[in-house]
DNA sequence: TTTGGTTATCTCAGGACTGAGCGATTTTAC
DNA sequence: GTAAAATCGCTCAGTCCTGAGATAACCAAA
């Protein structure tokens, strides 16, 4: 004699419930990979992506550089104190604009991230691995759809 | 007279990393959404996430809630304690097995998880509407996919 | 029963990061 | 040319959470 629970989402919101579900859990797997890599040589994944970030676009101003790894403020100052403490990373000032600060790899940084990349790339495709090519092609896509609309509906995001 | 870059990665890793990128980007825009929502309650993303789980499973072993927001052993006892101080959550004894415990809502708990659940949902359908419902079935299958093969394949899951 | 191995939770020290507010600089408007 | 507004990075107090170890309870075998 149990009554039926209540209705307390409609379809489309349950497919969007389960969406975030699975969605979350996949970050967090293969987060996992990259960090279980990442962790070995020392390095948080934050800090794995600054220098990552250096690596492929070169120096870069410490502002790009936090919204390009998504830290605040704060956490991009803390950041590059560390890897500046490590000897991987060095501030340069910046010529057109006296507050700002261009962050760049310093040669033991370079020949650091040069050395690991190749075997984060390779960690990186084993743990996409259960996607074919193909799927991995979809999943890209629909992805960055849905990244990017969400963004653009962020209350504090006018533009 | 620039040198072509040395190919870094293979085009099956760039694909691969370009992935990483728009999962790691569409997660944190999606968890932007829900976490603004929750936050005006005055919880943590994680707060939520165990009056969720009570909400729609019923008293939860403290291990079993544990696996099901992946917080550290000691993260879900410092949740639940937090939820106890606030008065939404309660531990009870488990009759079958003395170490263990279950949390429960209280009144207070799960009258609030009642009030604020339907914003929330709505809230999440609302940030993942950059995709049509097909799409986002595609996308909820592919992630699933790829969160099973990539927990399957991390060293410390041996099942 | 006793012993040892597992499992469930708790304790606690500490780390990564946030975010509000600050000074310094640049840009814009008058 | 100067005052107001905006922008850049930094400081710092505080938060959330991790992870290694401790404690207690269960279970199987001798």
């Amino acid at each position: 004699m149990k009554s039926a629970p209540p209705p307390v989402a409609s379809p489309r919101e349950t497919v969007a419930l389960k969406l975030l579900v699975v969605l979350s859990r996949a970050a967090a797997s293969v987060h996992g990979h990259v960090m279980a890599d990442i962790a070995t040589h020392g390095l948080t994944p934050a800090e794995f992506g600054v220098l990552e970030a250096l690596h492929h676009k070169g120096p870069l101003l410490l502002g790009d550089l936090q919204r390009k790894i998504l830290v605040s403020s704060g956490g991009i100052t803390f950041l590059v104190d560390r890897l500046t403490a490590k000897g991987l990373v060095e501030r340069k000032a910046c010529p057109e604009d006296g507050r700002a600060r261009y962050a760049t790899l310093t040669r033991k940084g370079e020949a650091l991230i040069a050395r690991i990349f190749p075997t984060h790339a390779a960690r990186v495709a084993e743990a996409v691995a259960g996607l074919t090519r193909t799927e991995q092609e979809q999943a890209i896509h629909l992805l960055r759809t849905l990244g990017r609309a969400a963004d653009a509906t962020l209350p504090e995001n006018s533009e």
